[in-house]
DNA sequence: GATCACGCACTATTTGAAGTTACATGAAAC
DNA sequence: GTTTCATGTAACTTCAAATAGTGCGTGATC
């Protein structure tokens, strides 16, 4: 089963867009995320809608930060992105009628959403300035690299 | 992103088992399950390779219950089947060196790591005894119902 | 020895995500 | 104003992973 990492690409997009200075072209994230600009704007429009980033048009155009970081938890992202499922097993539901399959749908659900509650708990305590103030850390602490994001992509 | 029912429908084949008399062949469990017998085949190699199941070959074989239900758990079975990935989300993996993605690994792993803990926790206090026993209230409670298995499948 | 059932390797199909192209819209530069 | 740059979207095209299916081998029972 393959895992979805829009969640964790997003974050990486952000944390770059929070560094530079001014707006950042799609083009210029899709190279640092290694993939195509339209795949940047379409994991972004969600964001958009919901208010954190900014997109501009034209000369000197591109994405800005549009929110306090302080203010906005990896769980805002989450949401922003449309809530993908984050349990990668689910629940038969080929026999509803089946008592067999409810009895074990009963089981599994329960244990499935105490999962993802806290799951989304720990999600909805870090912030994206926490993230960053990690970031910084760990560039601090790593010797002979100057102002640049210690990219090594 | 597509969810994994593996755990749920080899739960169900297993109720199955426990409730029929003799050994259950694939082809039977298949039309249980409404799919081929090789996939049935597929998703109890694990369990047989575990133990916890048998299967005997030639007239009369098929499937038969080799363990105590009351000492087996959902957990165990999880485990039998190949311990798949319970979170659909991961980290990227594409930029290892990056420090930005370094940050936010660290960031989600622990979330993740917390929550698939709490998950295989609970499956861990399920026995498939209490599964069976849930099956089986589930069945007195509902009316007009005879020995059969309530299917409707 | 004929039939039945599992075991396994191999092939086929399906499905969903990711990438690509194409074109429209809007903003800044010239 | 027109040229250039950048986003917004809608197709369309790969591409890879998961699932389903086929064929044949092995062993057990009738």
């Amino acid at each position: 089963m393959k895992r979805d990492s829009r969640l964790s690409g997003v974050l990486h997009v952000l944390l770059h867009m929070a560094e530079a200075d001014g707006p950042v072209t799609s083009e210029v994230l899709a190279v640092a995320m290694q993939t195509n600009a339209v795949v940047i704007r379409r994991i972004m429009a969600g964001l958009r809608d919901a208010g954190f980033v900014r997109s501009e048009k034209g000369h000197g155009g591109g994405w800005t930060f549009a929110c306090d970081p302080e203010a906005v938890t990896l769980r805002d992202i989450y949401d922003a992105l449309g809530k993908p499922s984050l349990l990668a097993m689910g629940n038969r539901t080929e026999a509803p009628g089946c008592l067999v399959e409810q009895a074990v749908n009963a089981a599994l659900s329960d244990a499935f959403a105490q999962a993802e509650a806290l799951l989304l708990g720990r999600l909805g305590e870090v912030t994206l300035a926490m993230l960053s103030a990690d970031f910084h850390a760990r560039m601090a602490a790593r010797p002979g690299t100057t102002q640049d994001h210690g990219h090594e992509h």
